[in-house]
DNA sequence: TCGATAATTGTGGTATACCAGAGCCCACTG
DNA sequence: CAGTGGGCTCTGGTATACCACAATTATCGA
């Protein structure tokens, strides 16, 4: 028993525009955009209702939404959850190339050995080469590993950036990622990742990161059809 | 620079809270917020005032402000413009890097040989590697170009992106340009991206582009002392 | 019957009043 | 005189009522 009085920190100091913000952003990210028959308008005065707090709480909620993308609010119109076009899609994952390449790069140079190891640990099964039991775990294991190098970069803002990005592709990542071909070739690019940034090759581990994420692109660019 | 906040009022009749938005992002960004007397604490009640317009909209605005990181609300304790830390800013180059260096490689793939022949237009002088006649025209001229640069890869979202990181570059850079030995260097950094964009040497380009940023970044870890 | 126009309705936009927590100040007490 | 406690005030947070505009529908005239 301690000798000191642990207090659980009561900080309910959240306030209801922070709270409907994450609600509304994971009940968003989590819904099927795409799917022809999905609700994209959100009703304010609904919403209100249901969350049991006023309208000025969520507008301000809706705004951040707005700002980050998810959202789109139209004057005397209404307020619509967004739909990514391809072309933005395909952007995003640009944008996410770099990214991820820039912190590829600073990890070759600044991680410690024993970070590096944990990327390599992080895949036991994966690392001889074995394809992944089941989807699903894989593309958790999968997201994992590249916010982990993204990690290892040691640059906040490029990790958070990084995620805000993400947001925006992970309902069409799960779908993707689905096709048996590209998850035998994406384990063993992952492998070569690992390789390059255990050995400190700077260029070559951003090479290869950024190759592995405009290859996504490209794939999407050409496969992808339900977009537009 | 004033480090006093200076607002005009506004009666406009559209969109009060994009009115106010812009009005405080673009007051934000001119006063120098690194000023030792610098005004960082906002009054919603004052402001609303200035502007002529109730809370609400003006909420909404510094909601925005507040999600780009120009701005810090603390519940019950008040609105603050946000200063930046230099490991912030050094982040934030680092991130530049990383887009500036994808936008650079998509140009040398993507970009038109006018688009790319514009570049080089946009430095009569420079290109010869004459010294600028004054400080001000070579720092405009200066972010004119790697706007440019960003602008020929190509893709919206890079730009977007780099734009909003750049806002909060913007009071740090006028004042690091100014030292005459990184502006002569800065001139020749320039010509060689010019010439390996021409040249369409992807690899070299994105480098250059990328060690010009980096360079930067570890200019002003090094010698920029007003920071924390 | 068709079309233009006017009334209605429903949406986000704005103003305002009130709420609650954090700090500050001052009186009170030891 | 110093420390403490309470209340006053100032701040952002929330609720609500009303406004302006757009879309829709109803209505009237040709």
């Amino acid at each position: 028993m301690s000798s000191q009085l642990t207090i659980p920190t009561l900080q309910a100091n959240v306030s209801l525009k922070e709270k409907t913000y994450d609600i509304l952003k994971e009940a968003i990210c989590r819904m099927n955009i795409y799917a022809p028959d999905a609700q994209l308008r959100l009703d304010e005065r609904q919403l209100s209702e249901q969350l049991g707090i006023s309208r000025t709480p969520l507008r301000e909620a809706l705004v951040r939404l707005e700002q980050e993308g998810l959202v789109n609010i139209i004057p005397r119109r209404g307020i619509f959850i967004v739909r990514k076009t391809k072309r933005e899609i395909v952007e995003l994952i640009i944008v996410w190339a770099a990214l991820e390449g820039m912190a590829a790069r600073l990890a070759t140079q600044n991680a410690s050995a024993e970070d590096i190891a944990s990327l390599r640990k992080m895949f036991p099964a994966f690392s001889t080469g074995d394809q992944p039991a089941n989807i699903d775990e894989y593309s958790e294991r999968n997201i994992e590993f590249h916010q982990t190098i993204l990690r290892l970069g040691g640059c906040g803002l490029l990790v958070d950036m990084a995620d805000q990005l993400f947001l925006h592709v992970r309902s069409i990542r799960t779908q993707t990622i689905g096709e048996a071909d590209r998850a035998t070739r994406s384990v063993k690019d992952h492998r070569q990742i690992i390789e390059a940034i255990e050995a400190r090759d700077t260029d070559l581990a951003e090479r290869l990161v950024r190759e592995h994420a405009l290859d996504l692109a490209a794939h999407i660019d050409k496969n992808v059809s339900y977009l537009d």
